[in-house]
DNA sequence: TTACTTTGGTATAACGATATATCTTCTGTC
DNA sequence: GACAGAAGATATATCGTTATACCAAAGTAA
């Protein structure tokens, strides 16, 4: 096997010298066309690929971003990611994806790797418990960092969700169907993405002097769903209708009613939030709070080249609001 | 704005040469405690990090890991991910994931970014139609690389799973069940993988001395594989039982019956392939053919370590077997 | 004493690229 | 024919590390 080619073994098999070659290539300084066609083949015929870590520490730029985020294994999340790659790579920028596992030590192990291998960007969901010390090293080294969904700091560029604004239009589609008895349901921690929902859910209960207002708790997987569903039935019978913090709780609320012999959008009402594909093809199909995750993965990128192209800017924050996708698990209050 | 602390600040503080600097934080050479104090001291001093980039230019180590997988959003593969990086992260590689989404020209792309950003190894599931042009680019590059799922050639290590025997056994249990009329659903290119599979389905068949083999395609979805179960009953009343391509077609199979009004297990058997979490809390759960996506990724991650501490070790292909999952989705034939 | 080894460190040359300065040839103009 | 300027290429220094060779001083053995 022969060595990883190189600008001098371009340069060799081209019988011209190597700064030739690394014009020729990057389309910088005055070649002759007759010149620049023997280097392109000569780069064509050995595989040749520029080493950008070479490059990136001679001329200072650095064109791979990172993408940390908490749960891989989320469709929403993996659909945002490829929003992200779209505009990012069509943008000559390499994006490499990280998974925390909501994991905070792990998280910080993997951005001081980040660091060490020298990224010239990030986009970051932060970890739960994500230590403020960890949000100082991005800052010292001075990364061009963008947080994304959960906002903990005031010091980094963010681009999030209209949360409050969401469950609020949630739960009066539920109150205009005629629903009384409305809870909350999902989320473990009280994030700020958990906290901002469980407002806007409050917010149209107090506006149409309803209450009493009931949180339920649940890990974000559909089997945490269906049982968290359960208990809560068994604890607030009297409730017919649930805002639900995100989609694979809400279709594990919709598993639980339906082993329970419940119906939802008929005996039970649920609504999610993330719209993901499943949900289309759940039976029944969810009716839900859909935020296009390409949109967002979009908007992300952008705000994160804007940050690169002029670190001085001002700190930003996004904002994107859900729509309400009606379909069938939100119906009026059962009256059989 | 003091610039970037690099190998010179420090030696410079501490009042020694820069290799000093280097051997005392690497732990080399010769150096004496009162030294050593001195330049830890200057490093902390000044938060020093190193640059992996340069040391990795010169030392031609690299602790960078790629995973270019061809579908993320695939649970599956996003469970095998949090395999190897567990194996990965403890032996101090950092885990970049890129995703390929089956597009070979966007993966050409990728891998070339990966290169140029001057990966330490890689893993890899191909693009479906991936050119022998993209094999050789990295064959040429000599990067550690071990291919996983479809073995496309015969020069790279691979770890994969034994397909035909898995199929043989999901279509030797609903035959032992007492089906006769046994369909293989799922995927759509064919490739090896499905090839692999469909061998195995039809293996079985024949050794029951069944038939005829019915062969349907189906997108890798729920919502493809509901669509898919519906035209495949359409056209062929008299199947009683399907084997399917993965666990997102069975499903949305499932799903496909339900909303036909028939129950899965019942009048029709299904049997799935991966086991994925959502498998678990179907209803009805899923009979699968189960691989523990955690011990394949550690399989994984091995091969592609012995790969890297021995580049001239002869290739290996690893084969990982699966397991059959009894739920409620495969049953006797229905005599209603 | 002479010669050999060990200790603790430094000098220097890479790695693969880019930026800058420089060096030949050609032009064209007067 | 002399000279300015452009065109086309090269020489050299540099980025932040690590590998190798080397060196001075001190210790050890004959």
């Amino acid at each position: 096997m022969p060595g990883k080619p190189t600008l001098g073994t371009v340069a060799k098999e081209a019988g011209v010298s190597i700064p030739t070659v690394s014009q020729v290539l990057r389309g910088t300084g005055r070649i002759s066309d007759k010149t620049r066609d023997r280097v392109l083949q000569a780069a064509k015929k050995l595989h040749y690929v520029p080493d950008s870590r070479a490059a990136a520490m001679r001329s200072g730029e650095n064109r791979e971003i990172g993408f940390v985020i908490n749960q891989l294994s989320n469709p929403f999340n993996a659909e945002v990611v490829s929003g992200v790659v779209d505009l990012l790579e069509a943008e000559g920028y390499m994006v490499s994806i990280l998974d925390t596992r909501d994991d905070a030590s792990r998280q910080g192990r993997q951005l001081e790797a980040f660091i060490r291998h020298g990224r010239g960007g990030l986009l970051w969901v932060p970890a739960l418990d994500t230590p403020d010390e960890t949000f100082d090293l991005l800052a010292t080294h001075g990364i061009p960092t963008v947080t994304f969904l959960r906002q903990m700091r005031g010091d980094f560029d963010h681009v999030g969700i209209r949360n409050a604004e969401a469950t609020c239009t949630a739960t009066r589609h539920l109150i205009s169907l005629g629903h009384q008895q409305i809870a909350y349901l999902g989320g473990t921690e009280m994030t700020i993405v958990r906290h901002e929902r469980i407002e806007g859910y409050k917010q149209a209960m107090a506006k149409a002097g309803l209450g009493p207002v009931i949180v339920w708790k649940s890990e974000d997987t559909k089997l945490a769903g269906l049982h968290a569903m359960q208990q809560l039935r068994q604890a607030h019978p009297e409730v017919t209708a649930v805002v639900c913090n995100g989609d694979m709780v809400a279709l594990g609320a919709c598993l639980g009613l339906l082993r329970w012999g419940l119906r939802p959008g008929q005996e039970v009402s649920v609504v999610g939030f993330d719209d993901i594909q499943d949900s289309v093809v759940a039976t029944p199909p969810l009716t839900t709070m859909a935020i296009s995750p390409h949109e967002l993965g979009r908007k992300l990128a952008s705000v994160l080249l804007g940050r690169i192209k002029d670190a001085e800017m001002p700190v930003t924050t996004t904002e994107i609001s859900a729509e309400l996708i009606i379909r069938d698990t939100a119906g009026p209050p059962f009256t059989g």
